[in-house]
DNA sequence: CACGAAAATGGAAATGATTATCATTTCCAA
DNA sequence: TTGGAAATGATAATCATTTCCATTTTCGTG
């Protein structure tokens, strides 16, 4: 955890939703920092890496990224204004659990999002 | 549904789980077919489009695609061999109707994927 | 069959995000 | 203070994907 580190998170905070590493390299030197994009990257490598933001991928494939809270948790995401709700999986845990048995699969993760528009949006 | 279409759906017939656009365009041309990788990608978003294949993301980004059954499902996906079993999303259904008017949002989608290792991996 | 328009094709160049290099600077403990 | 490790950032390299454009194929019509 180191000085970039601190920044990124700073900025990720400030921003709140999602941004690209690319979008949140422009913020930074917009207020005045002279980071470096190959520190942003690494910066964010690093959080993703000890699980303090979210990697996730926009449509085009683009890696974009968000603070995330501790735990096993899933989204609730705005396709308008990004807002993101974090909750639980409620039924989608024995779901997960109970489909990967019945297949024979062992080691299982799994993913669930939900999109759509904010009341706001 | 033109030539370039029906080969694409050919050989992801034939390789079974998932495949980069490039990885599709070597196996065609090992095959002697002399297909341009410009081709293969407009086949593959055509197929997208048409809701013929899912288009999906690896790790580092890169699409790969793989053929999908009609309506709307999920999937169960082999870590180790790739192998793919489309689901039921039985609770998860319910779950994110909940959840999205639980929050007031709107227009709601979702995304929900297993993975794990398969009883031979 | 011959002709022309429209669609399909594929090679080459352009694009753009991400990663690798590497010289320089900052930290920090001894 | 000092020597080495870690951090930094400019630049170049990578690599998937898209764009461009000239050529070929397809196909309906006369
Ligand atoms: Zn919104
Ligand atoms: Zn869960
Ligand atoms: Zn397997
Ligand atoms: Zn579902």
């Amino acid at each position: 955890m180191n000085k970039s580190d601190l920044k990124m998170i700073s900025v990720l905070e400030r921003t709140g939703g999602f941004a690209s590493a690319q979008e949140l390299h422009q913020i930074l030197r917009r207020e005045g920092d002279g980071i470096g994009l190959t520190t942003v990257y690494r910066a964010l490598q690093s959080l993703v890496d000890d699980k303090i933001v979210d990697l996730l991928r926009r449509d085009d494939g683009e890696a974009i990224y968000r603070l995330c809270g501790d735990g096993h948790h899933h989204h609730l995401v705005c396709k308008g204004c990004g807002q993101t709700v974090e909750i639980e999986g409620g039924a989608i845990e024995n779901w997960a659990t109970a489909k990967a048995k019945e297949f024979g699969f062992r080691e299982v993760a799994h993913t669930a999002e939900i999109f759509g528009l904010c009341s706001k949006c």
